[in-house]
DNA sequence: GATGAATGAGAGTTCATTCAT
DNA sequence: CATGAATGAACTCTCATTCAT
């Protein structure tokens, strides 16, 4: 029937699926089923269950990457850090069932073999958002921005408010928090 | 050793193996081979799994439950907001390996009969540190308080520095946060 | 019903298919449906499949290493090696379709971790029956000796006569061979 | 590279692989990869997996079979007999992975469509190395010294010595109990 | 002469749970 | 207060095989 896309379809329906209950809770039998066909058929496309996932995993990292790598060679200057956080939050919004399933399945993903790749873009995105040898609050201040947007994500949406609002406004704090660490010990 | 105990040391064990592995991934075999148990030793205590996820809950909870109770008949000011982010912390450190359990198996408690405590929990929890009729940003800034806590918690791991440092300079972070949405439209 | 001798009984019924069908071939569920239990009791009382296995063997192993131990503190003449002979023989039938298994799957038994196990008491009982120094020829007929009674246990089905008779027979062949090397250089 | 020889190419690998580990514990897919082949490619070639093993048998069949045929019209003295054997080892030696596979998998093989052929030839083979009316023991020595040769292909890697040197002895040791089985009670 | 995509059947294994003792 | 023995359901994964292209 359909062709050449079973692939691109197991992907989706994995991370609907993985999104919604959880990585362990999902059986291949679930994904199968849902997509109307055999388990073995999964298994001609991805070598392991946790293949799936990495691949997966694939759609976050290489935005988040690029970021990155687009970061590390920009000046340091407030600038440039209002448009991590600008950019960083577009990747979050744009792979955001995917985002949504790494948080909520951490203890997971931890042990999965992508665990460390992913906490390591995270420690290197904290450190593009803050100059070396700021006070311990300010960096504090950085990675609460970062992480101010990953809340923004999902327990956001229990606050009222235009969505579109809504992020704007997470940005704007983000962006604030990195502002006060940028500018050293205020006054 | 120590007898009659066992009911506490199973939750021990199994908050130790929840928090490291993640519930799903843990099973009772491991828990009861780590106490030199039966498996159906554990039933003699607990009606099931999840119930012992349950009790654990408890823990963290009741002193949440109190914060809370306790917060409820403070008048809102701004030492009263710092007052409940400190005593937050002091929970969150209390029950640190079951707090770590619940932020990264959140799929999983999300379909456990506590789930939505929890939730309501945060969303309480919010709802104290801010007044009605904030702006939005200001809004933001409160939950982002609360995040910036619990991130303190698990990724500031990561950031060097004393613990004890850093545990306060979160807190600072978090009251600062709050300090500005308190007086509102910065000014 | 049947209490306390679950786990004889399928060693029993293992070993009756594997010697039959093969390792590979025999499914557990297959043993389980004979037993009349559910697979997972197997795994009550066996870890692994190879586990089974590995159980059967020691029924093999302990005696031959009995007969080594035996052996190692004879006198090395001729009386002695008949004597191992017999006893050899002796084994073999009392573990008959254990040997037939293992004769029969040595593919199978190679990957197991008893494999090397049990090449090594082959090589030892090779040397209980042979001289140091004896000539290449000499060596052969001990080796051969082993294997006559070897295909004494299989091969000679197809061969007429009472079963008891050709029993003796093959231990008289492989007597004659032993006592040949024994001798040495023929004269 | 070379074209047109994919048949055998899989003859060749498959008898490697099924000689390694076993028939039941190579899968297609091995022999496919091994091959950078898809399996669907060896479906082309062979109707089953058990096709594939039946082509391959007729390489050891086939020798033998000559053998036979040449031996049904030889006179049966101790000369044709020395003869036969030294032609039996030497279809074993040209057919050593063969061999190997066949002596190793023969629970698999009993199963196979083949199984009985390969016991027939057998049985005939010590026929013919052996007169009508030999006492029991004589017969044995006839059955042994096929079996000799057996050893001698696998076994004997473990006696030290060079290889031909080996394949010397174990013909004489066999030639020698034929000739006493041919010469009668002993005197 | 071969591939890509899929299937159906079944494998070994693990799990939470039960219950008589 | 706990064990020994077992179950039923589910799991991930692999296999030989098929067939349209």
């Amino acid at each position: 029937m359909a062709r050449g896309n079973t692939r691109q379809r197991i992907q989706d329906v994995a991370l609907e699926l993985f999104a919604e209950q959880g990585y362990e809770k999902t059986s291949l039998r679930e994904i199968a089923e849902r997509l109307d066909v055999t388990k073995a058929a999964l298994y001609y496309h991805f070598k392991t269950k946790e293949d799936i996932v990495i691949s997966l995993f694939q759609d976050l990292t290489r935005p988040i990457d690029e970021l990155i790598a687009w970061a590390e060679e920009q000046p340091h200057t407030l600038e440039t850090k209002q448009e991590i956080l600008r950019r960083y939050q577009e990747a979050l919004v744009g792979a955001y069932p995917l985002f949504r399933f790494m948080q909520e399945n951490q203890a997971t993903v931890r042990e999965l073999s992508i665990g460390e790749t992913f906490k390591e873009r995270m420690i290197t995105m904290t450190r593009l958002i803050q100059e070396p040898g700021l006070a311990l609050t300010d960096r504090v201040r950085c990675v609460s921005a970062l992480f101010t947007m990953h809340a923004g994500m999902f327990f956001m949406q229990h606050v009222e408010g235009d969505p579109e609002d809504k992020r704007e406004a997470v940005l704007e704090v983000a962006v604030d928090l990195v502002s006060q660490a940028h500018h050293g010990p205020r006054g």
